[in-house]
DNA sequence: CTAAAGAATGAAACTCCTTACATATAAGGC
DNA sequence: GCCTTATATGTAAGGAGTTTCATTCTTTAG
């Protein structure tokens, strides 16, 4: 339990020179320093962050925001976003937004405005004017994955463009009866690209001439393997309208239409091609020809541009970048033969 | 920016009052509460956590020490501590060791020893003689899901009980070729459960009179389902020794060997019967028979014990809770014919 | 050899709250 | 109507550091 003014006087020192041997900025002979460090360790000394943060209103620790720590996205960007900055030096707490609403406003107006955290990282979650209000009037830098968000650093895939390339790539295959999963839900906790997917999905198809029909759409309610597995099961059974292929939103959706189609006595890739979103460790383990989203490229860039408002915070940064998309072809995808 | 002066000052009122007036403890008049609430809603007042912290020496902060969090054991129950943790009015601070060794020994060297939390969670987190000394320094209450560790109060399911119930379960269906896939590598990081599964494997099979081959027993590198696919290939292609039925230690393992079995040509579960370990939400949608480990009531009845020892530090509680372990049957196992 | 700049340290102010102690008012008992 | 007790508020002392400013001791330049 020793304090600064324990290290001092067994040091013989000021608490000031203490405060400026162990920072390491500011002159100090190198004699007393070596001799304030052994003294501070002898008597392991560790500083107040609560004090630190009083007096210098830093505290060394970011929040991260997220809508559910236990889904694949979230969790793999929450990896990869703790390990950087705990290297950085910080602290990483968390807010996750699944605890309920009256929660969600006590994070938005108590935990995050003040003093709290340095910064305010926000993945993929969906806040409104009033949230994004209340973040704004204490200056603090806010970045976030997935935007856009007015006032924070966004860094997001272009959604209409993956789903516009996954569905380029079956039509390239020769396919002209694909159908899509995806969801039509919007969950008011992070922001819903199944939309933005389908918007390119459409566009592929209207580019090449194809006529999408409505039977060819099917919604989910969540990305599980189950919903794909189901929806795709609704597709392939119908007489009139059986798709060659099936662009699904997400890659559990994917695995679980391969499955559907697996048991349902079809060959993937032959009778139907399947491509997915996201690049899931299941995209690898199953074949599946996939758009990479790279959540931990995308992670990493958002931490970088976040150390970077930390340590300058005019630093001028694009207010969104946009993460390249990736078609990764594996083997559920194939020449449509006629 | 307001501070409790300018509301003190608006209000008319010393900062004294202010402080009672939000914290709603001590004397306070009706009508001076309302109106300093009201005032302080209007300044926008926020009172500062350090500032708080400094004077009180709570921090309203848990640390939650994570192994990884991109795993589903640990995001699932990350999910279910910091969903319990903030309704209680907690902040969850993460440090997820995977960042590496030497910020590994920061985290129990620096950030967990002072003011940064008033309590320690841990989940399945393997510690050194070293760094449980170092936590143990401080007063700080600490809890675990799968010590045991010294001076924390721990949660944890009989692994043993679990890997024997399992077993048992296959030999009363009448197998006496079983398998196991599991792990003989221990991870530095995190409690490795998978020996004690395979010794209450190797109990059941002892009891049941059944002689355990060594190529029975197949190693694998983690918990993806990959894993347990080519282990399973292994185990039933050997044309002396193909087992019909496993064990796999985990339901990520469980679902590999079910698609490997598939892939064979083999019927699960009239060719071969399979038991995971988890209650993954995998296990549920492939209708793997398992044993429940109930990651949520784990991680709740932690948070539970946690709430309690920071109410009332000397709060008797057991150290070692042993959770109950519970078989699911489903549609992976039946009675061997022959 | 002296003046000025540089290096090293200390004293004390300051950060923003909570709370023990002191004081003032209101209510209740005789 | 006076004394005690309960209620309401204010004053001021920390809590544990950092940093400005002032002070002392070295160097270095002229």
């Amino acid at each position: 339990m020793a304090g600064i003014v324990d290290v001092a006087r067994e040091a013989g020192v000021s608490t000031a020179t203490v405060s400026r041997a162990l920072s390491g900025k500011d002159y100090i002979s190198p004699k007393t320093k070596a001799l304030v460090e052994e003294v501070a360790e002898r008597l392991g000394y560790v500083p107040s962050a609560s004090a630190y943060t009083l007096v210098t209103g830093r505290t060394k620790t970011i929040g991260v925001v997220v809508p559910y720590v236990d889904r694949w996205f979230f969790s793999s960007a929450l990896e990869t976003v703790d390990r950087e900055l705990v290297k950085a030096g910080y602290d990483v707490t968390l807010y996750n937004l699944s605890s309920g609403d009256d929660h969600r406003k006590s994070i938005f107006t108590k935990s995050l405005p003040r003093k709290r955290v340095d910064a305010v990282m926000c993945i993929s979650v969906r806040m409104s004017d009033q949230e994004i209000e209340s973040l704004a009037k204490v200056n603090k830098p806010i970045v976030a994955i997935g935007g856009p968000i007015k006032g924070a650093k966004c860094i997001k895939i272009d959604d209409t463009a993956a789903g516009k390339l996954a569905t380029e790539h079956l039509i390239a295959m020769g396919h002209t009866k694909i159908a899509m999963i995806g969801s039509s839900v919007s969950d008011e906790k992070f922001f819903d690209v199944f939309n933005e997917r389908r918007a390119g999905y459409a566009e592929a198809l209207k580019i090449a001439g194809i006529t999408a029909r409505d039977a060819w759409y099917k919604s989910v309610s969540k990305y599980a393997i189950s919903e794909g597995y189901s929806a795709a099961k609704q597709l392939l059974g119908d007489p009139h309208n059986a798709p060659t292929a099936i662009f699904a939103s997400s890659d559990e959706l994917a695995v679980g239409a391969m499955l559907a189609a697996k048991d349902m006595g079809l060959n993937v890739p032959n009778d139907l091609s399947i491509v997915g979103v996201d690049n899931h460790e299941l995209a690898d383990f199953f074949g599946i020809t996939t758009i990479n989203q790279d959540v931990h490229g995308q992670a990493g860039l958002l931490v970088k541009t976040m150390l970077q408002l930390l340590d300058d915070p005019e630093h001028v940064v694009e207010d969104q970048v946009e993460w390249p998309v990736e078609l990764i072809v594996r083997s559920s995808t194939a020449r449509l033969v006629s």
